[in-house]
DNA sequence: CTGAAAGCGCTTACAG
DNA sequence: CTGAAAGCGCTTACAG
């Protein structure tokens, strides 16, 4: 850890400090000679700027954070991803962090960040907003909410507008005859677990189906509350026909719960999940989803956080979802028989067959 | 960003900085009175040290980096979780980069976190080695390696054999029958990919299997090339009848492709697959694993780098893996007829049968 | 137990 | 174009 230093590098190169600084930053104040000299002095110590002192004279640490709720869901890996390569595009580098859908750690990771002085933050923020996040905010740390929002903060963020989808996906189903369409929701402390809700009831009232509160199992966007969701929705006196996850991990939980039960996908039960991932597809039978684009979620994000940095004060961006229909939930009401496992089965549906969708894909 | 500094607490409580700072680190050498006078003032301000300038003074920075291949590999996405919760359990947070299979993203994150002082880092090594990790090496930066090694670099590791299993694998598709095993693999510039491959190639020889080398096809760990892997194995003139593949990833890319090609897993075509992430126990067929545990490898990792970082030289761990038998590799020689696709079919194994497996799971 | 002072590695007005 | 010097926010011997 006996690091080099500028000084090092100065005598090295045969001229100051200030001169060595002013070369290693690209200030054009320099001959070409001194350039060279301390280039090749540079080089050849191997020399890397302390990005600490550099920071502490108050320039940019060309570093973001991006916190996410939770890394094993793959819709937030997929978000990491591609945070990070826009963030290269313009010469940032990412800090990831994992909250694990827990405050208290996102609260630890959001006092690191600050302390640490990245330019800025994307957050994915879990609970109902917290002293971390106050103080990010009244610091003017330059934040935006990705995801999720926080309500009553005012800052700019991209969500998706799950309404769409989820309205597609109930009259989808509604259409195949399901009454009773049981609901695996999110925590209502996050505004997509309270958004997605709201779009469900508001759905299932539009299209006169049964709005029995027994049909809703509140989960936390962990696999874990999917199984207890199918446990829950299909331990019912009057179990649903067909079943809506609020987002992948839930639905993971909730696929291998029925299949535990043996109860069929798209035969004894018809399913449908918030989150496009790429497994969703490879199911048999394919699950259908609603989707929404990772990618522009992503860059948009970046981009609002870059206007922020240069004291901008971008409006927030809402993103479109869609469903795509595969066959998880091609069955109908009157063919399901969910929960009694054992009968034989029709063969699911063939894979080439599980492609008919709403949008092509 | 108008932070609020020690000086300022100071102010407040009416001592010195000097006062102010020992007792925001915890030095016994305070009065009650003027911790307690401190401690409130900072809370009045809401103080947060600067790490930087703490950091610059020479203290330990309690980050560490962890650098993994490939964010959206859910075996990474898991790693990084357990990594994250072994090192909070020692006071340390996690700054987590990802080097998308790309060498050249992986040394520009090294400097990063080089530059930044993290206390010690856990990689897992992209390509051959690099300038910015024999620099990492030569500064004497505590570094473990995770998952992969480099051949001729000294440092401490935590790697998965995956011989024991990859032969489980070989041997159970030979009792089956299987004379023609195709192996998609890792790309030989990674240890594991150049492992995983041997150990597939002596399990051959061993059993007595074709050594036919078109029946091996490298990819690079991401799902694309597990795609072309079944392309060029299911257009030889003799395709194998059942497949190997050497990750996660390329897993997934190998069973979109047979599901387009109509070519039933378990049926027509057997298969396993290196990594066992959640998602495989959900396939229709379920989807035959090697199996190693992600856990003790992040647990490991970031033991082995607290013991580097307080100047011991610990040896490196190697972990077993294991084969997990499911219906995706339940299809004989005989009953498989890859690459014809069409013949009406026998339903693939019900879900309550594909859990006969060589350990309980 | 406390304060004044030096110093961590850098950058940047300020003179020249 | 260059160098000497101040200072970023903290910590830690050094005296007291």
């Amino acid at each position: 850890m006996n690091a080099i230093t500028i000084r090092e590098v100065a005598a090295l190169a045969g001229v100051s400090v200030a001169t060595a600084s002013r070369v290693l930053s690209g200030n054009p104040a320099t001959s070409p000679a001194s350039r060279s000299r301390v280039a090749s002095a540079a080089a050849e110590l191997d020399f890397r700027p302390n990005a600490q002192a550099r920071a502490l004279r108050g320039a940019r640490t060309n570093a973001l954070g991006l916190l996410v709720s939770d890394v094993r869901n793959p819709f937030f890996a997929d978000l990491a991803h591609t945070v990070e390569q826009a963030a290269i595009l313009h010469g940032y580098v990412t800090l990831l962090g994992n909250a694990n859908e827990r405050a208290d750690q996102q609260d630890r990771y959001l006092d690191t960040l600050i302390s640490r002085r990245v330019d800025g933050i994307i957050l994915a923020p879990v609970g109902a907003g917290s002293d971390s996040i106050r103080s990010l905010i009244a610091r003017e740390i330059p934040t935006v909410f990705v995801d999720r929002t926080i309500a009553g903060m005012d800052v700019p963020s991209v969500t998706t507008d799950g309404t769409a989808g989820i309205r597609q996906a109930v009259e989808h189903l509604a259409v195949a005859g399901h009454t009773r369409i049981g609901y695996i929701s999110g925590p209502q402390a996050s505004s997509t677990g309270r958004d997605r809700f709201a779009a469900f009831t508001r759905s299932v009232v539009e299209n006169g189906l049964s709005a029995d509160p027994a049909l809703v199992y509140f989960g936390d966007y962990q696999a874990a509350s999917g199984s207890a969701g199918v446990h829950a929705l299909l331990g019912l006196r009057e179990p649903p026909t067909a079943l809506l996850v609020a987002d992948s991990l839930m639905a993971v939980g909730a696929i291998a719960s029925l299949h535990d039960r043996g109860v069929r996908l798209g035969v004894d039960l018809a399913m449908v999940a918030f989150d496009d991932i790429e497994w969703f597809a490879l199911l048999n039978p394919a699950l259908s989803v609603i989707s929404h684009s990772v990618a522009d979620m992503g860059r948009t994000a970046v981009d609002l956080l870059l206007q922020v940095i240069d004291g901008g004060t971008p409006a927030s961006v809402v993103l479109p979802s869609e469903l795509i229909v595969r066959a998880s939930s091609a069955s109908s009401a009157s063919s399901a028989t969910a929960g009694a496992a054992g009968t034989p089965a029709t063969p699911p549906t063939a894979p080439t067959a599980s492609h008919n969708s709403v949008r092509t894909h």
